[in-house]
DNA sequence: TTGAAAGCGCTAACAT
DNA sequence: ATGTTAGCGCTTTCAA
């Protein structure tokens, strides 16, 4: 049946533990029998078996990681980031998809925690009170991106400060003459990041002493489709708002408002400006090209393993903070200067 | 330390093997027992650890995945169809990116191999044979979705008919008054597709009379860039050619095209039509929507782990073919009926 | 219905 | 430098 180290030691005359030292610590092994081994290891085509090597070294060299929804169209990036500093430190990742469920995502840490894997990367909803049960009996360094916890157990965090990162998408709206912004926001309730971005909307109003209407804003759920209907909304107000420029909370409600303008016979950005956020491949793809707020999905991804690793090493790294990544504005061609009906 | 199903069992007053059965076979434990042993995991918070299990079941309940490159925008949805039936056949799935290099791809093999899957699905580059000699050694039954095997080792495979899929997109846009159609080819080293969907094109225009131009084609790897760029060498061309339609064979090229005919002040549909391939979710947020041929990924995922978990248990289920997923020509707004320069 | 014991394939002391 | 031995945590005969 199949090859096992036990075949290879026979073929080669030597012990198991000996294929085995030839295969984790060669430097240990005479050049000699290395190569005899090495020779049996080919003749016979062995492969380790993983799964054994994990039971017996109590550790399965895995980094499990959680994410909202794998057709998310931010997931290709992060997974990358992920997978590369994983992969350079020998280390697999297994994903788990929540599918946009909270439920889901809380089995993620169980699923992940019966494969033993070593670090759970989490990329989900708001990490709060209800995941704590399960956070203080899990036994396994959990490290945040893309959100933040308010639950009693401390976590790690890797995301852009998205207050600070909605304002300054507000100035640069207003450095390019615009005053009556609209807003298609995220979700408030189950989701840090619909909160976080809407109060950067009306802090950003504030400081440019723009006074903030509710009538300017409209919620969705970051997709396309409640990007399209969320600017429906906003549209039959229009004739009052007489908006100028709508921010939206994600790249995909952008482009879904792009989508109901042009739909509308209304041309973007002559008619009104659209500017996203997340930078997602498909801004650059579009007619017109988005203007956008870029996070670093990569490297949020790549810092959020780093800090895991360090976790394995020395205990208790600082955890509980939440660590800012610089986030940029992306101008293309959505945004329009000096618009004719600004106030 | 870490609860063991010792623990449990010491606690429940029974023996491990016992907690086991109630684990998997909890008909054979009689009632009392089973509710006490289920208390005890619930007061230990006990998950049994999923690698030791495989180990000594030899069989970790697991699909390997290999796929092209994990941004692939069509990845998600071919994910989900696949994670769905393994899941519902109490499977994992385990995944490999292999970045769009064809070592990669066959070093998927090796790592699945050694992380004992019970089944590979394989999507990525054409299956030849140089894939081989890692193929007649791997004990492993494996699908191929979205692509087709040219090795001697025989594959089943689940795709769309390229060449009838692009046939019936020439056929669309011949019904819709052009004849001058150009084409965005894929790669035709490495990639069955390539191939496949040119011979589709080449088909088309000899059954509708129409003669094969090569200077009407320009090839590209599918990504949004390569669509770019073949488009614009077609475009320098277009004083002599003056197409009014092209074919892309992908939608990330389409849409690279579409950009490419806006920056360069043409209109879409107005000036040129363009026609996609894939049915992305991007194809219908873009402006103007993309009229495209739709690949059935969800479905294609979910037919090869069918297969896959029908070859466990039935040997040998009829191996090797190919079998065709139904297109279908999704009409959108970027291809425009009756061109005004048709010849 | 339950328990005892062996073993899945590997690693890691501990000896030699 | 290499072999022996004892597990890792679970499942699975085989007995009782």
């Amino acid at each position: 049946m199949k090859v096992t180290i036990r075949d290879v030691a026979q073929q080669a005359g030597v012990s198991p533990a000996t294929v085995s030292r030839v295969l984790n610590k060669p430097e240990l092994v005479e050049p000699a029998t290395r190569e005899r081994v090495r020779n049996a290891i080919r003749v016979l085509d062995f492969q380790p078996n993983a799964i054994a090597r994990g039971l017996s070294a109590q550790n399965s060299d895995t980094i499990g990681l959680v994410v909202p929804g794998i057709t998310d169209l931010f997931f290709g990036e992060l997974y990358r980031g992920i997978e590369r500093v994983s992969r350079r430190a020998g280390m697999k990742v297994l994903l788990f998809d929540a599918q946009h469920s909270r439920h889901r995502a809380l089995e993620g840490f169980t699923f992940l925690r019966q494969h033993q894997v070593g670090g759970i990367v989490f990329t989900s909803k708001l990490v709060s009170e209800d995941f704590d049960p399960v956070l203080e009996r899990l036994g396994i360094p959990v490290v945040l991106a893309l959100t933040q916890a308010t639950s009693k157990t401390p976590l790690h965090a890797f995301k852009v400060d998205d207050v600070k990162a909605v304002f300054d998408a507000v100035s640069y709206l207003v450095s390019r003459g615009h005053r009556r912004i609209g807003m298609l926001s995220g979700q408030i309730e189950d989701d840090i990041t619909g909160t976080l971005r809407l109060q950067g909307y009306r802090t950003g109003l504030l400081h440019y002493g723009i006074e903030f209407q509710a009538s300017f804003v409209e919620n969705g759920d970051y997709r396309f489709d409640s990007g399209y209907r969320a600017m429906q909304r906003l549209l039959r107000r229009q004739a009052e708002n007489r908006l100028t420029a709508v921010f939206a909370a994600s790249d995909e409600m952008a482009i879904g408002a792009i989508r109901c303008l042009h739909d509308n016979g209304l041309r973007v950005p002559e008619d009104l400006s659209v500017m996203g956020f997340d930078d997602l491949s498909v801004a650059h793809m579009v007619v017109p090209g988005l203007t956008t707020v870029a996070q670093p999905f990569a490297e949020i991804g790549e810092r959020a393993v780093d800090q895991l690793l360090q976790m394995r090493s020395a205990e208790g790294v600082h955890a509980g903070a939440t660590e800012y990544l610089p986030h940029r504005i992306v101008e293309r061609e959505s945004v329009q200067t000096a618009p004719a009906g600004a106030s």
